[in-house]
DNA sequence: ACAATATATTTAGTGACACTAAGTATCGTC
DNA sequence: GACGATACTTAGTGTCACTAAATATATTGT
């Protein structure tokens, strides 16, 4: 098995990538750590998991990457949200909402109430 | 793409296929017709999703099958769940909950509190 | 009696996507 | 100028839900 709960990121992977980028322009290795800090051990990804997710998003036309150098430190690939991304954010968080939604029903049958 | 929403129902259909057989002793065909009536579109599997699950779950000794051939009808194959699988339900049932919390905890930020 | 349909399980093959691992390139520091 | 940190890239793997079709038995209609 890869690793706990892995099986659960999926389908919420773009989503939660989405969400970030929304909230502020942001590059890859700080997405990574952005994730790290909450979440703790969920949402921990590796580079490898990550950008390939990010060139998806990007091919879609989710997000739009633009590199920019610092007058410090290696070039970074800040990645900004398109109009078409967020409406795909607001898709995916509707989904999301309906699914967790059913299943939480399906599991409170026969429990408390 | 798949089928809308595919990806998420990973992770959550072990899940969900134990919960059900806990909570009575089904066949294969009894849950999927079961999932269809309630979830809608979600849920909706066809055989050739399932049984391997099925398979999988007897296999991790999760459940144990019965055949039973009733006065009427085809023979069918009944799974109960075992204590292992119990245990396993309950695990899954806390990371699912642990991690729709970590979402959604991401998605709330920046937005009505 | 026998085709047609419904029920039920089985099997084969495909694709999406998160994973591990390693590679490249630039910058700052000792 | 070697080493570590930052940052991005690429290659290859495995899991699992998917589609599709095959098999087998029971029921129903003519």
């Amino acid at each position: 098995m890869a690793e706990k709960a892995s099986e659960l990121k999926r389908g919420t992977l773009e989503m939660v990538l989405l969400k970030l980028i929304s909230e502020k322009q942001m590059y890859g290795y700080e997405l990574i750590s952005s994730l790290e800090a909450r979440g703790g051990e969920l949402f921990q990804l590796k580079e490898g998991t990550l950008y390939p997710v990010l060139y998806r998003l990007e091919k879609a036309g989710y997000i739009e990457p633009r590199w920019e150098t610092a007058e410090r430190g290696v070039p970074r690939k800040y990645y900004r949200l398109t109009r078409s991304g967020a409406r795909q954010l607001e898709t995916l968080v509707a989904e999301w909402q309906e699914f967790t939604l059913s299943v939480n029903r399906l599991l409170d049958r026969k429990q408390t109430k």
